[in-house]
DNA sequence: TGTTAGCAATCGCTTAGTGTGAGTGCTAAC
DNA sequence: GTTAGCACTCACACTAAGCGATTGCTAACA
């Protein structure tokens, strides 16, 4: 456990160091943020919390760089305290005053105002929870095609098209339908891709059409996996506004990472937090990209569909902004959600 | 008007600062491209080149560097020569054997592979031509819901949802659907964006559910808003290898540039080009980049649907990969969208 | 007239050397 | 436990020198 003079000391090199981006020396400290004792006495301290592990000296005569282990203690105090400017604040609000069209915007509206805010690369994901099948529906387009519809509780899913045999009467199309219904209704959409034709239980009535039925299946299973979870970046660019990805080496396997939509959506999600909750991950978290934190908050997008926004950014992170911003925009959102039941 | 001697150290400049990316040397063009004179009288064409604004010097003890207006004179004598390595070449075709599951994928394929073998930042964008539109479908979900479905002359358009309202019988709808038909059949899916409501059209029966019709067209209008360009890029991080841009700020601005899927649209598509002309832009086209060039051409993406694939790199750009590039992966394109036919 | 060898001149780049200043650790006194 | 004082370290900025690459020019030559 750690003193408070001790605490008081590391917080104030993880805040200067987030602030300037170079070493802190004991005399820094002492003039910001401890008048009250000299800096023999700081820099005493400083050499025990070095041998603790909290921070290091990128050579003898310079100051002292936090190291993870004291950016993980620093979030860990971190009392919350919006430090949002007024004029921040206006400016988030202003951003979702314009347009609310469904929840693909206010995604895209979230990731834009959080990078430009932060200065850091914005994540949504969106994870669709409990899609069960209310209906299957066989729509007959009169051009010699079908679209085949899949409704869940929550929404529709993307519509499929297929052509229709010749020999195909409205009849047949019916029976179709009411024996997909049977076999899926109430089921999750993820069912599909375990479903393995069990032809047994059509009956020889439908034998011709076993074909197309086969189709139908393959429609809803890439339906069905096309319906994984939906990531959006933005700002990616902003990582080369930070002193340690301004290098091409670093910068490129960061953005390379960033494009990895798979990677990015293990990243955010994983963490069974609840709504509003809160996950700050320290240094190349799930093999994030080196030297890397990721700042995310669980979100309600509407019933059945959560997600998670956040940034990923340096180590080096203004937390305090990010979590300020992520605060505000959750604010919002809860907001944008309910009045969208109206 | 050059002299083919000129030409020919001109292109030597251009070929030799594509591949080394440092200022070419009189004796660099002598020992590898002009062996049969002396490199005095290289240098004297060399400076009688610079004067006509082809090439410049960093500085007077460097070698020359060709301008802009060398390497559009470099492009257009470029004879077309295919440059892939046998194994570049399997490498793609390798690439596009495994799944082909829709145009949408086949986008993304394309972007992958061409910003893997090109190390340059990939563009696909696709165009619907001309979307007329066959049929407007209301589709009861029988949970309060109904779904509106526009069936265009080439694919169906995404689903919109609707509440309908308690006293709204099956038979209304039917009525609404002739309606909307009866009005849209045969126009173009832009054309919902000019539609205001002409009431008068509507006869008395119909005034009760005006309301609802209403809502309907707003969520036609709606689908053929979003039914705009399709844009997909990928290897942004690409730019990061490339020494011109391998600084935070010029790469910073590319980035941002690119993450700007209208004027990528932009950049990629203005030019009324046919089905496998190819377009070379050199030096910031269309508000792209400083110092950007881009290549691209144009493919058939199925019925009524045109498109460009291309790269956005540096105008240090290595063409001839790019050209060969380009070349190979339209003709596996044009065979995937003919196979698709069967 | 076009080509070429020879040569002085230019100038970026690398290397080595030097001085400065920031910051520490240690010691000894309080 | 705290602090003043001081020697020590070392990155960084600056300067100077030398090297090497490359050119433009001149004069000779085909």
């Amino acid at each position: 456990m750690l003193s408070d003079r001790k605490k008081k000391i590391l917080c104030a090199v993880v805040d200067g160091y987030i602030d300037r981006a170079s070493p802190i020396s004991s005399k820094e400290i002492q003039e910001e943020y401890l008048t009250e004792c000299s800096s023999a006495t700081i820099r005493n301290e400083l050499s025990a919390l070095e041998s603790m592990g909290y921070l290091f000296q990128p050579h003898v005569s310079a100051g002292r760089i936090p190291s993870e282990k004291a950016f993980r203690f620093y979030v860990n105090e971190l009392a919350y305290d919006s430090n949002l400017t007024p004029a921040e604040a206006e400016r988030i609000e202003k951003h979702f005053s314009r347009k609310i069209a469904g929840i693909e915007d206010v995604m895209t509206e979230v990731t834009r105002i959080l990078s430009d805010i932060t200065d850091y690369t914005a994540v949504v994901v969106k994870e669709d929870m409990s899609d069960t099948i209310t209906a299957i529906k066989l729509l007959d387009l009169s051009n010699g095609k079908m679209l085949v519809v899949i409704v869940t509780d929550s929404r529709v899913l993307k519509d499929g098209m297929l052509d229709i045999p010749d020999d195909f009467t409205p009849h047949m199309m019916a029976q179709a339908e009411r024996w997909l219904n049977k076999l899926f209704i109430g089921k999750h959409v993820s069912e599909f891709m375990n479903f393995n034709y069990p032809f047994a239980l059509i009956n020889d009535e439908f034998s011709q059409f076993n074909a197309l039925f086969k189709k139908i299946i393959d429609v809803l299973k890439k339906q069905s996996l096309m319906n994984g979870m939906d990531v959006e970046t933005y700002g990616e660019s902003n990582i080369l506004r930070h002193s340690e990805y301004a290098n091409a080496v670093s910068a490129r396997q960061f953005l390379a990472a960033v494009e990895n939509k798979d990677k990015i959506a293990e990243m955010f999600t994983y963490d069974g937090g609840e709504e509003g909750s809160v996950t700050i991950k320290i240094g190349a978290p799930d093999n994030a990209p080196e030297g890397c934190s990721v700042v995310s908050t669980r979100v309600n997008l509407g019933e059945n569909v959560s997600g998670s926004i956040g940034v990923i950014g340096p180590v080096r992170m203004n937390y305090k902004k990010v979590l300020s911003v992520l605060d505000k925009i959750s604010e919002i959102i809860i907001d944008l959600i309910g009045r969208q039941g109206d």
